[in-house]
RNA sequence: GCUGAAAUAGCUCAGUUGGUAGAGCAACGCACUCGUAAUGCGUAGGUCGGAAGUUCGAGUCUUCUUUUCAGCACCA
């Protein structure tokens, strides 16, 4: 998909575009008044203030067609600078460009853009004439917070995109298109992955046998690759008392996340929205000497969080999840060299799944915000330099985010898009010297003084619920074999003389613990077969004359229209080997 | 949570100004006995998300409610 704030030109041409949307809009509703219009990299939104009217999709075709007029009459597009005095009186009726005025640079010249009857104010650049913004398509309408915040008044927000020619616009609109048909809610029905109903309430998703088969191979894997790095799994309980979370400081800090306590023959209780505190008392059940360092404590821990219903999204944003999750309890010492690891079996793991599109990002404190982190500058200062020494060193990118980090200390995220709304964070690593303090953990170091340990939280699969609907995304819904819910689908040619060999081919794969299913409904091969393929069953077994006659079998991998044939042996020696090596 | 939109058969969707619900696919039955993305015919399937109201009459209009979708805000 394009991103167009990368590319100079796509912004400037739909940054005029969104001038050219407003225009359009003022001469529909002359009362409109203008926030910002920036460029996005899905193209540009404009947000507008329309007094009592709200838009809808229907109110954008009209709106298209003005701006096509206005940009078929092609008027050129001419900048003039102002001091910050004339701008305020030019603009002086209008609120919001007061509001921008205000904020601006004595010392830099203002500027404004004028086509035909409309001027609107702008650090540009723009395109020369409103004539090169003529292959947009408007895509979508909603309200948005004034200023981003919620306590402000929701303005009007037109999204729009804009092309050089009709063919890119073309192109792009089909691609955006597709992009539903990857959509894990959409794959998630289709292929009978997870469900949810009504009656067991929102975003709390129930995984079908096809979801769990994925669930448990991944749960697995990812056990395996953190048992070859020392981890320890543990079992702990989805809730825990409320002084727990006083303690660590959840009460104070995450509480609006939290379902609400529930009291039992007087003592407060609350569903877990994170693992950390119950990991915590599992290091302080014993005494701890530097030798035992770095202890490892993993979990597929299931934790229910007060998403904000407007936030649920299929299994991607849910209210209740199992994070891949541990905790690494380290010296000071070691921080570099454990952070290290982590992110070397994020890059493994990514890897070993194909999965290329990705980015880093280091969320680092607000030094200002005194409130929200722990006051210690010294202590922030080096764990943000050790993280920043780390990723250099193994030599990834990544961006900088000031004032993202949690309230305990800066951690790395795993950031990716979906099919189809905002990028999300797919795993994470996230650094901790508050929470051991709050808990009085401890180990004896080498003079015999106790210390405090640095605790690393880490998911590499971030939740599975959410790794799942990524995967799931990102595969199409044809997973690896190792994952595949249906590995091998037979299907008889003709089940009056075919089905019997069928059947022996289905019990010796079963024998192997192949998952497989037997087409044996009457029905013609090129039907069966397209099933097959829609339902992302990963080999197709065709079993004819010529099979039983030879003792082979043919089959057809999903989305290959190729067919090979080969004696039974050879065919399980082969897909035994393909789920073994996790080949993608 | 906020601003909108939507909800009709298992799935995808039609349903006119209010007149008593329909198609394709799937399911089931019968015929066909078939070699790589849909064989034909038939049968059954619905308290039109839920509740209340307006009306002689509501899938359709009003109110409330639940869920979903698009953004916003928030986030694994």
């Amino acid at each position: 998909m394009i991103n167009i704030k990368k590319d100079e030109r796509l912004s400037v041409l739909n940054h005029s575009c969104a001038h050219l949307l407003a225009q359009a809009v003022k001469h529909l509703y002359p009362h409109a008044l203008f926030w910002v219009g920036p460029v996005i990299e899905e193209g540009f939104y404009y947000d507008i203030d329309l007094g009592d009217i709200t838009l809808t999709k229907e109110d954008l075709p009209a709106i298209e067609r003005e701006m096509k007029k206005i940009a078929k009459d092609g008027k050129r597009i001419v900048k003039h600078e102002l001091t910050k005095k004339s701008a305020l009186e030019k603009f002086k009726d209008d609120p919001y460009k007061i509001d921008l005025i205000k904020r601006m640079d004595e010392s830099m010249p203002i500027t404004c853009y004028t086509q035909g009857d409309f001027t609107d104010l702008c650090r540009g650049p723009h395109v020369e004439s409103v004539k090169e913004c003529k292959n947009f398509k408007l895509l979508k309408v909603s309200g948005a917070y004034w200023k981003g915040d919620k306590n402000n008044k929701v303005l009007q927000r037109i999204y729009g995109i804009c092309f050089d020619t009709p063919e890119e616009l073309e192109s792009h609109l089909k691609a955006l298109e597709e992009a539903k048909e990857r959509d894990h809610r959409k794959l998630g029905k289709d292929l009978d992955i997870f469900m949810t109903s009504d009656l067991v309430g929102k975003g709390l998703p129930m995984y079908l046998p096809n979801g769990y088969i994925i669930w448990e191979e991944l749960e697995n894997y990812i056990k395996g690759k953190e048992r070859a790095l020392g981890y320890k799994h543990v079992l702990t309980p989805p809730l825990g008392n409320v002084e727990l979370y006083k303690t660590s400081g959840h009460w104070e800090h995450y509480q609006e996340s939290m379902f609400p306590k529930m009291e039992v023959e007087g003592e407060e209780f609350v569903l877990r929205p994170m693992n950390c505190p119950h990991h915590m008392m599992i290091y302080a059940n014993q005494i701890h000497s530097y030798r035992d360092l770095p202890i490892r404590i993993g979990e597929i821990a299931r934790d229910c969080r007060y998403e904000a219903s407007g936030a649920l999204k299929g299994i991607e944003r849910v209210r209740t999840f199992c994070q891949n999750d541990a905790h690494l309890f380290v010296t000071p010492e070691q921080i570099e060299s454990e952070f290290s690891l982590v992110v070397n079996l994020i890059l493994e793991v990514y890897k070993e799944l194909g999965i290329k599109d990705y980015r880093f990002e280091l969320s680092l404190r607000d030094p200002k915000d005194k409130v929200k982190y722990y006051p210690d500058d010294d202590m922030w200062n080096h764990a943000e330099d050790t993280l920043r020494k780390v990723l250099d060193h193994i030599g990834i990118d990544y961006t900088e985010k000031i004032g993202e980090a949690a309230f305990y200390g800066p951690k790395l995220d795993v950031q990716v898009r979906p099919a189809v709304g905002n990028e999300y964070t797919l795993s994470t690593c996230q650094l901790d010297f508050c929470l051991p303090m709050k808990f009085d953990l401890t180990y004896v170091d080498k003079d015999g003084s106790k210390k405090t340990p640095v605790v690393l939280h880490r998911a590499i699969f971030g939740s599975l619920d959410r790794f799942i609907a990524y995967y799931l995304e990102e595969r199409k819904g044809l997973f690896p074999l190792w994952l595949a819910p249906v590995q091998v689908n037979v299907i008889p040619v003709n089940n009056e003389y075919h089905l019997e060999y069928a059947q022996n081919l289905v019990d010796l794969l079963r024998k192997e613990n192949i998952r497989l299913t037997l087409d044996d409904r009457d029905e013609k091969l090129g039907y069966k077969m397209r099933e097959s393929v829609m339902k992302k069953k990963n080999y197709a077994i065709i079993i004819g004359n010529s099979e039983i006659a030879n003792n082979t079998v043919s089959y057809r991998k999903c989305g290959s229209n190729e067919t090979t044939t080969l004696n039974i042996t050879d065919f399980i020696t082969m897909i035994k080997e393909e789920i073994k090596t996790r080949k993608l």
